[in-house]
DNA sequence: TGAATAGTGTCTATTAGACAATATGCT
DNA sequence: AGCATATTGTCTAATAGACACTATTCA
């Protein structure tokens, strides 16, 4: 390494890490904000986040900050590495480098107070990219979201937007608020429950106000799913609207269940 | 964020870069490493790399270590981060977080003797997956190899590694040395001319010592690649060996060139 | 019975893999 | 001519999208 000159020391930043914490919510996907309660970007809308602790791996400061700040418990959601975030500019105090988190679960229940000074919230991503964010957090929502798309087309995550059981329909629906646009729930079908280890079924049904009952399902132990199920092609009766712009109807994903 | 008590300062930690830099020779996958030439782990083989300077980014810092530590210029390469390392006993000298590069290009020549004390020297993927390097490094390769053969499916970067202008054929030895495996050279052509973008052209021929004459072609402008070409559903007469060993033929991408 | 949703079946165009056949240079 | 590689063509099974049709519950 060509700086490792008797008595030179390099230099020391400051790390943190952000969360990118996705749900789906009323038909639409949701993100996760809290409202700054400091300078810089006072009063703005940001990611939660916060500084990397000493002898912690990134990994365990997002585990711990999505305690501290949302209140959620790491293990009923998702969670990867997105990437690191380094203009030297993109923090007015000073140099400081931040590894962003996707984190993807079920519609929780955030905390309104958390152990924070700022409360946690769920806002629609379509509104959300509309305004302006703290820091670089709009883009690292954009690539968190283009990652979450991604991700719905090789693997099996999508099932972790939802609460067990759930019925392919509720999958369906995580899938087109995801992508922002709506499947053939036949062709759909067809794929999800020929893909090896992505849905196990229960054998318990789920018996809807109205309509015919549906098969429930818990997840498979696959992760990646073959074949991918892909974006392109998308049936033509698909509503272009950009990021989780709610599909026509507003199915929770699993609400007043019986079996 | 939950540590902003007064008084309080985060914690700081060095960062470094790290470069997984790989290219095609001999028909085989390799990748440029550096023998360490201080402790800790002196001796032992290690991606380039080096720290990261005040006011530049992370990947202004990977486009300076390549050019310091081996030579190369960024503009021939494709460059894409590829995640960052953090395990606080990662280096045995103290908290050192690490952002890995992936860099892959054509098979270009490295200085000798660098900038640098140690120099840098292309490596056969295979044989180096099977030694030990300097710390998480091996970690590091795999992941860097595994992005490697996932973009070959979704993106032109297999191009980046052929030097203009280019076959078919030298383009298919691109894939078969990256995913470990042979292709069926009639399906492969099919794919790529059909794949708007990949390829332009040239009008031009290269014509070999023995066999018919074949066309030259450049990168197109797309990057990603519609339809993909994914690595499941191989030939029969793959040869399943890991990581690079080297098919039976062994053309170089380019050499010799006529037209 | 009718509304509403779940689930099955089918038709067709496209695609992928396998592999045969042809083309074109060189020695 | 004979070799070696490039390029084209063809056959078949599998797949995807479109969409009709049947099934099952509740009001």
């Amino acid at each position: 390494m060509s700086n490792e000159d008797a008595g030179w020391e390099p230099p020391l930043v400051t790390v943190t890490v952000d969360l990118v914490i996705f749900t789906v919510r009323d038909g639409g996907l949701h993100v996760l904000l809290v409202d700054r309660g400091i300078e810089p970007y006072l009063g703005y809308p940001a990611l939660p986040g916060g500084y990397i602790d000493e002898g912690e791996t990134l990994e365990e400061a997002a585990v711990r900050e999505l305690r501290e700040e949302t209140g959620l418990d790491a293990r009923d959601l998702h969670l990867e590495q997105l990437r690191a975030y380094s203009d030297p500019r993109r923090d007015p105090r000073g140099r400081v480098i931040t590894v962003a988190y996707l984190a993807l679960g079920p519609d929780l229940p955030v905390p309104v107070g958390g152990t924070d000074a700022a409360a946690a919230y769920w806002a629609p991503v379509s509104e959300v990219l509309a305004r302006r964010l703290a820091f670089d957090h709009e883009a690292i929502l954009r690539d968190g979201l283009e990652r979450a798309r991604s991700r719905l087309e090789h693997t099996t995550v999508a099932a972790a937007f939802c609460t067990e059981p759930f019925t392919i329909s509720d999958l369906r629906h995580i899938y087109e608020a995801v992508w922002g646009f709506e499947l053939d729930p036949s062709n759909f079908r067809r794929k999800v429950t020929r893909a090896d280890g992505f849905l196990e079924p229960t054998g318990q049904r789920y018996v809807p106000q109205t309509g015919r009952p549906a098969l429930l399902y818990r997840r498979g132990k696959a992760t990646t799913l073959t074949p991918p199920l892909l974006r392109t092609g998308q049936t033509s009766r698909s509503k272009e609207n950009e990021a989780g712009e709610a599909p026509d109807e507003r199915t929770p994903c699993t609400e007043n269940r019986k079996s």
